[in-house]
DNA sequence: GTCTATAGAAGGATAGAC
DNA sequence: GTCTATCCTTCTATAGAC
C-alpha cells in the first residue's frame, strides 16, 4: 500500500519536471495523485512551497540512484561518463525532448523567488556532485581534481539539456559528452 | 518618443528573465510598461504566447550586442572568453544572483509546452552561437572547430548560471570560465 | 485605436462536516 | 484525520465605450 503523502510527492516531482513550478497547479497534483485536496495541507502545512521543496528532494534522490548506477561500480571513469551522457541523449530522443533534468526548470524559476526551494535545489545539485566526486576518487582520479571535474560535467549536461530541448536536437549532448570524456580522461592522468 | 509596443516588449523581456513565463502575468506587464491592458491584444493578437515569443527575440538581440561587445573586435579569443565569463560572474554577484541568462528559464519552461516559444528560444541560442562562431573564425581559430567550441562555451555558461544561482556562489562560474579558456586556447593551436 | 470593465476559468488556501 | 465545499485572488481574454 502506497501512502498518500508519497503519492503526492511522486506526482508533484513528475509534474514539476515537465511543467515547472508555476506551470503546475495544486489541483493538477491532487488529480494526478488521486488524493483529496485537503491532504496536501494536512501533509504539507506550508502549502505549495513546502510541497515543492520536498518534491525537489525526492526527485534529487531518484537521480542520485541513477548516477550511482552509472558511476559507483564502474571500471573506468571515462567510460562511465561516456555511457551517462549517451544515456541522457537516448532518453531525450525517446521522450521527444521532454525528460531532461528533473529539477533544472524549477531551480531557475525559484532561484530568486523562494528561499526554501532555492536551498532544496542547491542541496540536490550538491548531493549529485558529492556522489560523482566520491566515485571519481574511488576510480583513481587525483582527489584534488574530482570535485571540479564533477561540477564541470554537471554544467555541461545541464547546458546540453537546455540546448537540446530548445533545438530538438541531440547535437549539443554529443558535444557535451565528448568534452566531458576528454576532461575526465585528462584528469585521470597523474601530472 | 517610445512606442507603446516597444515598452511592452521591454517590460516583458525583463519580467520573463526574472520571473519566468508562468510566473509573469499580463497585468504585471501592463503595470510595468504603463500601457493599457487592451494594447497587448492590439499589438499582439496571439496573446501572451505571441508576446512571449517576441520578447524572447528582443532579449536575444540585446545579448547579441553584448556578445559582440566582447568578441567582435577582440585581439585574442581566449582573452575575450575570459573577460566574458568574468563579467558574467561580476553581474551575478552585483545583482545577488538574479541577472543571469535572459531566456534560459523561459526556454526550459516552454520547451515542451509552446512550439512558437520553443522555436523563438532555439533561434536566439542559434544566433548567439553564430555570432561567436564568426568571431572565432575572425580571430584565427580553425573554422571547423569554431561552432563546436561556441556551443561548448554556451553550455558551460548556462550550466554555471544554473549552479551559481542555486548555490548563491560564483564558484561554478570560475570553473566554467577556466575550462572555457582552456578549450579556446587549445582550439586556437593548429594541429 | 486607446482604454476600461468584466467575463470565465484556474490559481492557492481554508473552514468545517463527518 | 479524511475529504468536500467554498472563498478570494489572479489569470488570460474579450466586449465595447469613448
Amino acid at each position: 500500500m502506497v501512502k498518500t503523502r508519497d503519492r503526492i510527492l511522486e506526482a508533484t516531482a513528475e509534474l514539476l519536471r515537465r511543467k515547472g513550478y508555476h506551470g503546475t497547479g495544486l489541483k493538477q497534483i491532487v488529480k494526478a495523485s488521486e488524493a483529496p485536496f485537503g491532504s496536501i495541507y494536512h501533509h504539507f502545512p506550508g502549502g505549495k512551497e513546502e510541497l515543492g521543496a520536498e518534491a525537489i528532494r525526492v526527485a534529487g534522490r531518484t537521480y542520485n540512484a541513477l548516477i550511482q548506477a552509472f558511476f559507483e561500480n564502474a571500471s573506468d571513469a571515462a567510460e562511465a561518463t561516456n555511457a551517462f551522457f549517451d544515456g541522457a541523449g537516448v532518453v531525450l530522443e525517446m521522450t521527444d525532448y521532454e525528460d531532461a533534468c528533473p529539477i533544472a526548470t524549477v531551480a531557475l524559476e525559484v532561484a530568486s523567488v523562494s528561499e526554501p526551494m532555492r536551498a532544496a535545489s542547491g542541496e540536490v545539485f550538491e548531493s549529485w556532485i558529492d556522489d560523482v566526486t566520491r566515485d571519481f576518487e574511488t576510480l583513481g582520479m587525483p582527489p584534488e581534481r574530482c570535485r571540479d571535474v564533477a561540477i564541470e560535467l554537471l554544467m555541461l549536461i545541464e547546458g546540453a539539456f537546455l540546448l537540446c530541448r530548445s533545438w530538438k536536437s541531440i547535437e549539443p549532448m554529443k558535444i557535451a559528452g565528448s568534452r566531458a570524456v576528454d576532461t575526465v580522461r585528462a584528469a585521470l592522468i597523474p601530472s
